[in-house]
DNA sequence: ATCTCTATCGAACGCTGTTCTATCGTACCT
DNA sequence: AGGTACGATAGAACAGCGTTCGATAGAGAT
């Protein structure tokens, strides 16, 4: 591991030179252009022009260097959490917080799945979960009901996200298919099977098609929200 | 793919002879005794007595084997949920249904990872979210409010279900450590911390030590159930 | 000038999913 | 019976992956 930074770059010379920044950036840069099954280390050392067997000097296997890219993004999403001014009401506060928390991953899919996985290494994604907790401390709740509020708070925005990070089969990543016709061709499936049978399904296959995914989330967010708001009994 | 099923396996010859059901089967226990890293097609080709190329007449590819191995799973667990018997109140109806859910991915925790990735594939997990929808029809709730309940429950049981999921760090897996003392070095990590800048954490600390997961998903789906109560003026 | 330590890299290893091609065995048709 | 089509099996090879090894370049200290 590197114990100091890299003080410059040494002009055009045939061994490269990289950092941890610049490691993760292009690491990022990977992931958000292709998604994760686009992030090897091959890939990421041709973009750093260098060897594959340096990345290595600077992170110890890819689950770690997907937990610092992770850390690196969670970065960035806990300033502008900690950006937001607190109001009157805590749980406005924890729907604020959220709702940054959900577009970021909205913007990056594949950042629901590798978010919280190790907090020894992402310790953004724990300050994060710090800043989540505060605001219950202003709520009537025991200290498990904290800890469950907030655990169940990262399970809808992760939950959520992991949903909508799950990797479009292809035909829509290139463009060639439309979101919505790919719904579109799910609830086309769905209109076929027996009404009989599938009663639910019928009832609620135009809401599914051409439906909005932040719209589903607040959905399910409050949903969770209230049913603090009344254990807090506010 | 197999347009009849395997009649009768011959006796002690050469060639091996499979069947969907026995390649399933097979690599459900993989998946059980290992881990998804333990369902390669080679282990699995060997668990069959057969070669590596035979697979892939059963199965497209390790994503539609993955489907169908988690649709056959799921199958047993639409039986539970179908063997419930409707109470008056469509909310514990859910409830119980969510449980028996959980129940199962809680002893597969790889079920979370794949569970509906793909109805068309996974017929039983669209049956079984037919059945979750079901309750919500007898509350009184617009189409949109069914459609985002039923959504925000499946969130919560798989979200909660895929944090368990994760591979646990080895140590664990080979009996090593137990689950209670790697909490507690997570938890004593974040006593250590500093009490101002983590006033959460250290509320919440005794919590998560040795905390129940039952207990922490029941929590969640609970506050999900509750806000959709209050939803449906009940 | 030599030594040390940081940082780099090409080549190789073992593993993976997948494909190619060849084949066996059975059921059916004449 | 003999021929043929096809369901079903399998070994070998391929490209790509994460990871390791051993060698080595460069900069600063002695």
């Amino acid at each position: 591991m590197p114990r100091h930074q890299n003080r410059a770059a040494a002009g055009g010379r045939r061994r490269a030179s990289h950092s941890m920044e610049s490691v993760l950036t292009e690491a990022v840069a990977l992931l958000d252009e292709a998604g994760p099954s686009a992030l090897t280390f091959r890939a990421l050392a041709q973009r750093l022009g260098g060897g594959v067997a340096s990345i290595y000097w600077y992170v110890a296997s890819k689950d770690e260097l997907l937990d610092r890219a992770t850390d690196h993004v969670i970065g960035g999403v806990l300033a502008e959490i900690e950006a937001i001014e607190p109001g009157d009401d805590p749980i406005d506060d924890l729907r604020a917080m959220s709702l940054t928390l959900f577009d970021a991953i909205l913007v990056r899919p594949w950042l629901g799945n590798y978010f919280m996985r190790n907090t020894d290494v992402q310790g953004n994604a724990l300050r994060l979960y710090e800043k989540l907790g505060q605001p219950t401390l202003r709520l009537k709740l025991t200290a498990r009901q904290r800890f469950h509020a907030v655990s169940a708070i990262t399970t809808v925005v992760v939950g959520s996200a992991v949903d909508l990070g799950q990797e479009p089969p292809q035909e829509v990543l290139d463009g060639a298919l439309g979101r919505d016709e790919f719904l579109g061709r799910f609830a086309a499936t769905w209109r076929e099977l027996d009404a009989q049978d599938f009663p639910f399904v019928h009832e609620i296959v135009d809401e599914f098609d051409g439906h909005d995914d932040i719209e589903q989330f607040r959905a399910a967010l409050d949903l969770t929200l209230t049913g603090l708001r009344l254990q807090a009994g506010a």
